[in-house]
DNA sequence: AAGTAAGTGGAGGTGATTCCTCAACTTACC
DNA sequence: GGTAAGTTGAGGAATCACCTCCACTTACTT
């Protein structure tokens, strides 16, 4: 049966303060702080979204889809280069403006967001191997260094906007310099295997329920 | 007076177990955590170290010492170049197997531990410049940097030592390679200032006491 | 206009986690 | 053997997050 009319506006307007509060605090921030800051009571955010991660998951499903078409577009720049290079500086720039789609992007291996992590990766590794090709991405970097490249700078934009708006452009931009194929390289060593990024973005995302053990 | 034997014995034993209960949690970790790893009641340890910054100072100002002389060793090494990313490399690995270093050098600038920060900071200055006029180090690229390049690489250490040691200095070499020097380097524009890399720093510690206000 | 099912609110239960105290007990040393 | 120094760990106090429950209110139907 349809939600009550009053029910409906109550649901939309839990989303709309969901997104405002993840937003600034990422997955840490409380059910508690979503009923406040949508001026409604705690029980009424329990009733329409039993747990955490359903209400997560009505949020940022969507925005997930924006990151799957921005990687989408990245494959059809002009150069591979700058669609690569644009595709990580418009994603960075998404995931400071929005903690919470940071926390859900690097979540894209879980139950939830599933979908759009199966969409995505396929494209990122075309994404880098049309680099490849092109010769101006480093041989020895891989796709699987995109998503560490992105939580260490995200994590730095999370420490530093509020002090420094736009410094993480400033290490993202060192780390782009640093991915361009060119002789005098170091040597990056052995890229990382999907189960070891899997459990490293596990790490970087603040788990939804109460900590586990220790 | 001096303290009765027993009491010595068991302060020795509570700075060993601090230091391997800070290396292993960072200055999150608690000193009933430490008492039991010394075998001690909770008790003792307040008796000796009434506040767990008095703990902490008592444990790591002999490691920040450590690395102002490894700061001093890499001004003295053959190359400008060799002696900055040596600097970097070495003190990325310290932090990698002790967490509590790494909190303690991120605080460098708080009250304990001001005098390692005095002592350190010259010195990195001396190291850029020096590779600057090595014409090594991109121009762009400060002392500033510094701070937050280790704040980076050393975070993303704690997140993946546990499922792929080492896994961290992937990115420390990749981000070396963008702080050369070359023609075809993007432009990072404008540097942090003290003040913006002191917040940060701020930022990227757990805070010693119980967390503040919201 | 009245009945009723749907919806609401928020105090408070539950369970963690942390910091730290204290009073009864034990030990080293003179 | 006396006593000051040292030890202990249960538990008080504070905080925090998740979630339940039920007395109350509201929208919709007839």
């Amino acid at each position: 049966m349809a939600l009550r009319r009053d029910a409906q506006r109550n649901r939309e307007r839990i989303l709309r303060a969901a997104h405002e509060v993840f937003a600034a605090r990422g997955f840490a921030a409380t059910l508690d702080d979503v009923a406040h800051h949508a001026g409604v009571g705690i029980g009424t955010v329990y009733r329409r979204f039993p747990t955490k991660e359903e209400l997560i998951e009505a949020v940022f499903t969507d925005r997930l889809e924006d990151l799957v078409t921005l990687a989408e577009e990245a494959l059809a720049a002009p150069s591979a280069w700058e669609g690569l290079t644009g595709f990580l500086r418009t994603s960075a720039r998404w995931h400071a403006a929005d903690r919470g789609l940071r926390d859900a992007a690097l979540s894209m291996d879980e139950q939830h967001f599933k979908k759009a992590g199966e969409q995505i990766v396929p494209l990122l590794e075309q994404i880098m191997e049309r680099a490849h090709a092109e010769g101006t991405l480093r041989a020895d970097a891989g796709f699987q260094d995109f998503p560490i490249i992105m939580a260490m700078v995200t994590e730095m934009a999370q420490h530093s906007e509020g002090c420094r708006p736009g410094l993480y452009e400033r290490y993202l931009e060192l780390m782009i310099d640093g991915l361009r194929a060119r002789p005098g390289n170091g040597s990056l060593g052995a890229a990382p295997t999907g189960t070891d990024i899997r459990a490293v973005m596990r790490e970087c995302v603040p788990p939804i329920k109460p900590a586990p053990r220790s």
